[in-house]
Parts: C-alpha cells; structure tokens; sequence
DNA sequence: TATGATTTTTAGATATATCTAAAAATATTT
DNA sequence: AAATATTTTTAGATATATCTAAAAATCATA
C-alpha cells in the first residue's frame, strides 16, 4: 500500500519518465510536484527501498516493472474519475482536475471495477487522454499536434495535451472540444501562428503555443 | 480546513454527542476511535483551539455550534456516497461504509452539489439514515425498535442501527430489507425474543439483540 | 583538466498524528 | 475522610512528509 504523497510521486515520476528517455532527475520531479529537491531525495529513497523505483545516487530514477504498473493504476483511477465527473456530474472538462486529483487515492478494488462498469468501459478520458485497463493496457489514438500539420489538412480533435484551466476555458470560448471537425486555413511561416475553420463554419486564429496543445487525427 | 484525522474526530465526537446527554469522555472517543486516550487529549486540545470543541480538562468536550455543523457536512458526504454506491453502483448495502469512510473526506462543494443532484436529493442513506441538507438539517422518521413494540404490531422497516458487515449479511440472509413490511408474531418474555413474519410470507425467528437494531415506522 | 556553476544529497528543523509510561486529577469504596 | 481505583493528562518517542542551509558530487567551459 503507497501513501497519498508516494502515489503522487510515483504519478509524476512515472509522467516524466514517459517524456524523457533516460534517468529522472530530481530537479525535473521537484519543479513538477512544486516542491523542493530535498523533499525528493528522501522520497525516492523510499520508493526505491520499496521496489518501485531503481536508483543511483546523483544518477536520477527510473521506473521499475511493478511501479510501472502502480502508476498506471492510478492513472486509470484519475481518467476514470474524470469521466465520471463529465459524463454523469456534467463537469465542464476545466472543472474535473484537481477533484480527481483526490479521487485517484481512494483505495478500493469493487469501486474502480463498477464505475468502468457504470461509465460503459470508457476508454478515454474528457481530454483524449487513454484510460488504461485493469491491466495497465491502453491504446492511443493515432494523432499529431496541429502545428506539424500543413495547410489544407482536415482532421478531428481527439485530445488537448495541456489541461490548466485557463488552456481549457480559452478553447470552450473559441469554440474547440474533442471531436470537433478542424481544417487548417493558413499557417503564418513568421510565428507559426494558424488561421483555422472549426466544423465548417467558425474560422479562428490560433497562437502556435496554442496549436501545440491541440491533437488531431487525420 | 479539517484534516482527515481531525474530520473522523469530529464526526465521531459529534455521533458519541447525540447518543449521551453530558460531555463526551476522552476514553469514550478513544475507543469509537481505536485509538489512545493520549492521542485523543492532544487532538481535542487541537480541535477546542480551532473553535470546533468546548473542553475543560478532565471535563470531557461538547460540539461547538460550528463543530456541529462540519460534523454534519462530513456526514452528509458520507451518506450521499453510501447513497451512490448502492443506487447507481450496484453495492450492497454492507459493502458502502469502508468506502465512504474514504470518500466523505473529498472536499469539493460543487462535487457534493452535483452528486446531490445526480442522486435526485435523496433523504435517506441505504441504512436508513437521514442525509441532512447542506445547512446541515434533517428529518427523520418516527421509528421504535422491534423490541419496543408488542406483539401483533405491523411496520414498515425504516432503518437499521447496526451497520457492520456482519449484521447486514445476517439481515439479507433472513429476507430483511429496508421498506419490507413486518408483523410481530410472538414476543418469548424469557429472553426477549421474536418471531416476525416478513412481507406477510416467511416468518423467522431474532434474537433480542438483532430486535434493538431494526427500526420500523408503524 | 582545472575552475566555477549547477545539481544533488545530507544534516538538522518543523508540523502532524500517533504511541507508551508516568504523573496528576477525579471518582469510588471502605 | 482516607485509601484505592479509574480516568485523564503530560512527557517523551516514533513515523511521515516537509523545509532551509550547508556539503558533496557532477557538469560545463574556459
Ligand atoms: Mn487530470
Ligand atoms: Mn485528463
Ligand atoms: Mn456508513
Ligand atoms: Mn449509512
């Protein structure tokens, strides 16, 4: 049994690892979880007592098998309570964050197999992110950021890569949600900016900050 | 702000508080807790800090108002989501309270308000319980135990007292369920005991002790 | 490769929540 | 009312999770 505080270690580390391909440092963990370098060196110390991480002083972390499957597991609680809070609660997709950031601790095996149960088997979550199964399992849609597309091509949203509130509030006013039909107008060479129609009608102009965050599927 | 051990103290002080006229015993609290009396002479001095409890040493604590009205907040999460287990996940009713033990501590207003809403504003929990509101009023319904009331009384069961696992599957074993229609067959003087007859079919027989935590409205 | 910058670890504190053992206060019984 | 029993509090530890400041290791670059 992990702690609040190692599972939410654990979820980091195991999102960093993902991003990165060699070590974990401890830096990068500190900046994630908001908290000092010091506080991370006693924490992996014990994760790593635990199995759940390898360690090398100096050297950073990486994920071990049985922490692999840990994290995913808390991931798939998190994804899980988020789609519960959209499809049932009618969350707007801004709002379910930090609520399943608790929700993801609650600790009990016959809760997370009836809610699959009762949201159908979903198998993303309010953001296009997967939701792993029981077994760690998931499969990702194909899709690429809209800025490594070019002009003229057609495609469907199927995931936003940054969930802040504020990123996802800006698409609800520009009138972006997954799903919707995207067409790329004109690309700005000078700033990467983008000019884009939204299910055929609304056309907007995006910053390429913003056009990175948006996935699409071709 | 409450932590989880300051929340599961006041709730539990609160419920010692409704069964006993005076003042709450720190070894009343200890054991409702499984815990130390020393453990709970620091905690109490925590909560009578915050405003939550009025203590004098060796006196025992009463609930403050405001206490009262966290303890009701926290007991309205619980029973929302013991509530929510059993009608929407499919639990039985022995299996929602370590659950909810965990889920009252979520803290999010516009989650409670929602879940409230999902479950169309119930007022009972599966135990029969009342949910109060979110000023943290109830009604109950008027209810006598089993074995308060003579022989020949006919009754709708409203609520059980005991909520163990044990006592529940004891219960469902023997056809008893919330909203079943009960007759008091005989009542034997000697121990104390009753044969009742169970939506005018089975009859069975209970033991004192079992009569004292079935509460039926006449 | 030596030197300075950066990263990481260690040492030592602080806060929460718990415990055991001893002391103090209160309650009960003779 | 004194002696005894019970309850409650205090003193001092332990475990978790955090922090700051200083030391040690590694990295970058001149
Ligand atoms: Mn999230
Ligand atoms: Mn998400
Ligand atoms: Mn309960
Ligand atoms: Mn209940």
């Amino acid at each position: 049994m992990l702690s609040f505080a190692e599972e939410n270690y654990l979820k980091t580390i195991y999102h960093l690892s993902e991003e990165i391909d060699g070590a974990v440092s401890t830096n990068a963990i500190a900046e994630s979880l908001n908290t000092k370098a010091a506080s991370v060196t006693d924490m992996i110390k014990k994760l790593s007592n635990k199995g759940i991480l390898s360690y090398q002083k100096y050297r950073g972390v990486h994920v071990s098998e049985s922490g692999k499957k840990a994290a995913l597991q808390v991931i798939r609680k998190h994804r899980l309570w988020e789609t519960f809070l959209v499809d049932k609660l009618k969350f707007n997709w801004d709002e379910v964050h930090e609520v399943a950031e608790q929700l993801e601790h609650i600790n009990s095996a016959l809760l997370i197999k009836r809610l699959d149960e009762f949201l159908a088997y979903p198998k993303f979550d309010p953001h296009g992110d997967p939701i792993p199964d029981e077994n760690g399992e998931y499969k990702s849609k194909p899709q690429v950021a809209l800025n490594h597309v070019k002009a003229d091509t057609i495609g469907i949203i199927v995931s936003v890569k940054d969930t802040s509130n504020a990123f996802l509030k800006y698409l609800d006013k520009i009138g972006i949600y997954l799903g919707a039909k995207v067409k790329i107008l004109e690309k700005v060479e000078f700033d990467g900016s983008l000019e884009i129609q939204i299910d055929s009608k609304k056309t907007v102009f995006i910053s390429k900050e913003v056009s990175e965050n948006i996935w699409i599927s071709e």
